[in-house]
DNA sequence: TCAAGTGATGGGACTTGGTCTCATCAACCG
DNA sequence: CGGTTGATGAGACCAAGTCCCATCACTTGA
């Protein structure tokens, strides 16, 4: 395989994946992913900034589908329509190729510290789009944070729901937020 | 400084956080922190298991009181006031060091990409204590965790705050789960 | 047709985080 | 006083990540 094979940045994902899931992600050197893509250690840093980021591309569109699905909402909405229109909004990006390389994925997040850190300073960057966007419509700090937290609560829970049903990824969010938000608005009256 | 100083482990702490404010993170190498405590690299890394943890000890305690708080709580309590009971289990770890310190080591945190990782993969470390602890009272799995994210926002706002004026946290815990727990509330309604 | 330019890649030196093993030394103990 | 224990020092070693420069495929313009 020489020079100029199209889809650099793809093989390597895939090769990573596969090599995480067969041998474990500390036992698999950046080296080798590069190997098995056809590529050098040197061309991997040059499409992830670390062994890490293979994992978790794209999600800097999720950032802005995010907050224009926030901006995007009609003027009369509160911060939780506004979350909802942000969910529905991410939902170009839950293709079936995702779905089906979602389980292995998660797979191998779940079975590394490093990973769980990148994947919570993820959500965290969710989180803090979604609050800079609903403060820019005028929802008060708090208001911004609550709303946020509850959103990316609901998609945390989405995307596991997604991954294992399947279906349109816009209603499977909308009913999570949906529950999210009515078991916190339960919570108030169970003293 | 010969060898069996005592406290080799906070002096690792103290030359951490000021090599990291004087001179920031990326350009303080373990072997200098390690120096500058006496000490050698070996034996930095036989009390902190990599760079950043020195900025993150004793969080195993707080995951331990927030269990306890909410595991202690009256059985007539319902998931926030449990909450509230794991926040006021944690004060006692809020001391005056940890106050006189708390401002640079949240300058640094914020300064770097990896530290923020690990603060996030903290909290999210926080939260799923809690979730544990709650469902453990027979409170559901997403009244836990409903529950429990509201309760690490109420935290971090509560430590923010605590920094910056200081007195009693508990108290200032207290008031910013009120707050938290009332603007959720407050989402609902207004559609 | 060919020479210069461009952009992605290869290759290797280098620093540092982190692991591992073994030697060393201070304190404690019988 | 000799043995044990526990923390430390010392250094080899590997992999992550950075940096610099050479190289090659392809494009462009004369």
């Amino acid at each position: 395989m020489g020079r100029w094979e199209p889809d650099a940045r793809d093989r390597l994902v895939r090769a990573a994946l596969d090599l995480f899931s067969e041998q474990g992600y500390e036992n698999t050197a950046v080296a080798q992913i590069a190997e098995r893509a056809g590529l050098t250690k040197s061309t991997y840093f040059r499409h992830f900034r670390d062994k890490r980021e293979v994992l978790f591309g794209g999600q800097d569109e999720i950032l802005e589908l995010l907050a224009g699905g926030i901006a995007g909402a009609p003027a009369s909405a509160g911060a939780l329509v506004a979350v909802e229109a942000a969910l529905v909004a991410i939902a170009v990006t839950f293709t079936e190729e995702r779905r089906a390389n979602g389980p292995r994925r998660l797979a191998v997040i779940a079975s590394n510290d490093e990973l769980r850190e990148r994947d919570a300073l993820k959500m965290t960057g969710f989180a803090a789009a979604m609050v800079d966007a609903l403060k820019r419509r005028g929802v008060s700090e708090l208001g911004a944070e609550v709303a946020a937290e509850l959103g990316v609560l609901a998609l945390r829970r989405a995307y596991s729901r997604w991954l294992e049903a399947g279906g349109d990824f816009a209603e499977v969010a909308r009913r999570a937020l949906e529950e999210v938000s009515a078991t916190a608005a339960a919570l108030e009256r169970a003293e």
